[in-house]
DNA sequence: CGCCGCATGTTGACACCATCAACATTGAGC
DNA sequence: GCTCAATGTTGATGGTGTCAACATGCGGCG
């Protein structure tokens, strides 16, 4: 799938490898990727990973600016069809419905956006997208603090409280506010 | 060191390796905990901590319960001397004093707070405490989500701006709020 | 006081993992 | 058609989680 150019042996293993990576991050979280499960799932041999990445982590670094990219896309569109609230949404709503590479995409993304410039520019184009059209700076960042708080929480089962796209509907909203507090 | 009575051979082992893979836990995260390592810590053999902990998870599900109960503790503290704000501040430095404890105590808690009831019972406990003192069932989630994005991002290094506390004093505020969109 | 049982800790083993070095293959360009 | 470099494979090393079998020593029984 994906590019359709197919170099040398197998076609664009690389394509292969992070789409197989990604269906292990999705349905097992962050770290439940082994670089030779990855291998078989793509139905090459245990390291031919290394042709293409140097490590595992640039591998997922890779794996997670790919998701980063589509990230900001996607908030992009919502952009235009809601306001504020409606990019919320949007934005919890990615989160919950790929938790996997939400994770992914999160966790550890200091570490590896230090080593992987390719991260850093596309996850520093998804933050800059979110942040552009908020009112002001402190505005823009309280409400990302919210929704990305909201998704973590959500995430982790914190919110027991039934159903989830209720409470993103009642939390996420255009004008009020979440105090400072906690 | 903590309860000082030492049943057989070792003297406390649970706690002990309790202590050093806090130690882990916090310099390198939460995946770079190696059972082995814990127990090389802790002066004993590499299968040693299986007489008191089913499990790496366990481990992991014992701590993280540790943090929760201390983490309660430490925000109950906090309450009585500063408002809603003040409480928020404590929430956000908290998470970055002990990057690795935060992580480690959220970072699949969903799991493992289903297969550890302790963890479970802690971790409601300090979300109880938490929720508990704030007007409105909405606000109080509001606030939470807020801090603990805040936490998330800085944590991540999604907010390079500068300096953390800065970032902390000017957005974690009493009374001005977060929007609701993203 | 002496013995025994069980909780505790150890050893050895197995399967898995990330990663490296050496080797094989094959497409592209001359 | 032949060579070369990119691509993929094999084998090995050191690390990991976990199990089964074994060793040890404290606590309670006689």
């Amino acid at each position: 799938m994906s590019t359709s150019n197919r170099p040398y042996h197998h076609g664009d293993l690389r394509a292969a490898l992070l789409d197989a990576a990604d269906a292990l991050v999705e349905k097992g979280g962050d770290g439940a990727v082994s670089l030779r499960e990855v291998a078989r799932a793509a139905g090459v041999s245990a390291t031919a990973a290394y042709r293409h990445f140097t490590d595992k982590e640039a591998l997922l670094a890779a794996l997670s600016a790919r998701h980063f990219r589509d990230f900001g896309a996607a908030l992009g569109a919502a952009d235009t069809a809601g306001g504020m609230a409606g990019r919320g949404r949007a934005y919890v709503r990615f989160a919950l419905a790929r938790p996997g590479r939400f994770r992914l995409m999160f966790s550890g993304l200091r570490a590896r956006s230090a080593a992987h410039p390719e991260l850093r520019e596309a996850s520093c184009a998804a933050f800059e997208a979110l942040r552009g059209a908020a009112g002001s700076e402190d505005a823009a960042l309280r409400a990302w603090a919210f929704v990305h708080g909201l998704a973590h929480l959500l995430l982790d089962g914190a919110l027991q409280g039934g159903d989830e796209e209720a409470v993103i509907a009642r939390l996420v909203t255009e004008p009020p506010p979440a105090r400072g507090g906690g």
